[in-house]
DNA sequence: CCTCCCTGTGAACAATTTTTCTTTAATGTA
DNA sequence: TACATTAAAGAAAAATTGTTCACAGGGAGG
């Protein structure tokens, strides 16, 4: 019942090996036994030489033809919300799958959409996570990635400046890190915080971004929000009982898209919420079931331009 | 022993269904079993749909680091050739398979180099077989696809003809095709068929390409041209005689690359090889060791700006 | 109306892959 | 040196995947 895993413990450092190996048994077509007897190692290790290259990214599954019925909803969705593009994939069949799913369609997104000279402002969740995880890691000249979130000081795995800095390398980015924590303990701590001159220098440029990427979290209790213990369960509830529907870039909104009014909301250390606005291009990346509240919150109140999302998410949107 | 095989008997229309189970298998790594379960047919029957897919290119796997030696390889090739770029895979373990491997890479070479209002002229072979067939189906607007060979009468899976219009239909290109045999039954024929005007505009537009994608054969018995019986095994033993070493668009040269005195040479209905130097970027797919010599022999006499190999052939190249 | 193919399907079996657990080796620590 | 602790490799079992074969409709032609 892990939902989120630590990395795992063992890594194959040996670039060379996956690739090859990749090779040989995605594209060639060879059985495992067989490349373990080319490369000279052990047939298990090449199935663990496999795994790897998978878990890792480095082999990718592209599927060329796309679903029909999403192509419809997609076309919904676009004259809906008034969006330039929406991205439908088939909803994952077990509900935790969700992020793996709309992730692999948002890497392939920003692969083809992301030009030289671009800032993008990078939020941060599972399914970006998953995003960042598979993006080719071919460096575009001149981009700039700034993290829109504070960092948190456990839980590396599934971090918002872990997240920017991995996205940062794959395509050779500079990197900007808000250096303070996502939560700070008391409301008068996160202004001091957020005054600081390398946090606002830091605001300023996702300000000054082309391209915001982000996702929203919802109440279910395997978000990673809830999961990790940065919110108390009471203050969860609260916010709930606030009306809270969900979070978009940390802070709680309601089911119209506004903040809710909850010292939470006051303790929080990230990129403005109504500065979204300044941003021309707003990628929202969600999706399953338990986010359709939420994702409907953050559509009504922002502006977003692009949705990648998948079917279950998609029809709940659509309908109301 | 096979070598050359038929279109697979069953073909599963529906991509609705390949594009879903592809999703489910490959991104979101259900098992096959639970796939037939969420699809509501027999586990068997998902089994062949995704092999389906695999072999029509619907999945497609890229692999996204490289190996160190490749790139090595590539950097030498490109020193020693004078080529503007190379691309090098690791070869196949199963020599028979080097087309499948060298194709892929061909794929996605020309996946990310052809744009819009391109005129691509297209030369014949098992591996931009596989190459084009690994292509991804997204339009290319204005795109022109040029055969440079004639089509073959029998035959149907592996046609110059055939092939020429697959790619334009993956790519939304206008194609247009040499409407007479490879090789004309005798020279005095090759003649009154290429002076046609239908001919000769097909060949005119092939001259004003800006993209040349071709292959070459050897005399390995599994080589289509000497698999297929229109050059007889006495011809091809006097073309040996005469000191070819393989052929490039169904001409065959000697070990310099020049086109060798031999009637088979004199019946060919193809682009005319001294031509391809009127076409600015000429891109060779081929490898594997027999391709060796061959390679070698058009690497000397044609201009060959892109190189797209494998380690082999690589290797081979560079020691003379 | 009855064959004869042809296609699609599932069952049974074989091969491969994946997981788990054990063993071995390696490294650091008292 | 002996003792942990941990990482790597392997063997065996379990699960999944791939192949083969036989059978059930279901037209087309007799």
């Amino acid at each position: 019942m892990a939902v989120i895993e630590n990395e795992k413990a063992s890594r194959f450092p040996d670039a060379e090996l996956k690739a090859r190996a990749a090779w040989h048994y995605y594209v060639e077509g060879l059985t495992q036994e067989r490349i373990s007897e080319i490369l000279g190692i052990g047939r298990i290790k090449v199935h663990r030489i496999l795994s790897a290259a998978r878990e890792e990214g480095v082999v990718q599954f592209r599927i060329r033809d796309s679903v029909v019925e999403c192509v419809q909803l997609e076309e919904s969705l676009k004259q809906r919300f008034g969006l330039s593009q929406a991205v439908v994939v088939p909803s994952a069949a077990d509900r935790s799958n969700a992020p793996l799913m709309i992730g692999h369609a948002a890497a392939a997104y920003l692969a083809d959409n992301v030009n030289p000279g671009d800032v993008i402002a990078l939020g941060w969740g599972r399914t970006l996570k998953f995003a960042i995880n598979e993006l080719p890691r071919r460096p575009i000249a001149r981009t700039t990635v700034v993290s829109m979130l504070g960092g948190l000081t456990h839980a590396q795995p599934l971090n918002p400046t872990e997240s920017a800095w991995e996205f940062a390398e794959k395509i050779g980015a500079e990197c900007y890190l808000l250096p303070v924590p996502v939560y700070a303990d008391r409301p008068e701590q996160r202004d001091a915080f957020m005054s600081q001159r390398s946090v606002q220098d830091v605001v300023f440029r996702a300000r000054r971004a082309n391209i915001a990427v982000l996702s929203v979290g919802s109440f279910s209790n395997d978000s990673p929000i809830a999961h990790y213990g940065f919110i108390k369960p009471s203050e969860l509830e609260e916010l709930q009982a606030a009306g809270a529907v969900g979070d978009i870039l940390c802070h709680f909104i309601d089911a119209e898209g506004r903040t809710v009014d909850h010292e939470v909301n006051r303790r929080v250390c990230a990129y403005p919420l109504q500065d979204l606005s300044d941003i021309p291009t707003t990628i929202l990346v969600s999706g399953g079931q338990e986010k359709i509240a939420v994702m409907r919150a953050a559509l009504a109140n922002t502006k977003v331009s692009v949705l990648i999302t998948d079917e279950d998410a998609a029809k709940g949107l659509l309908n109301r």
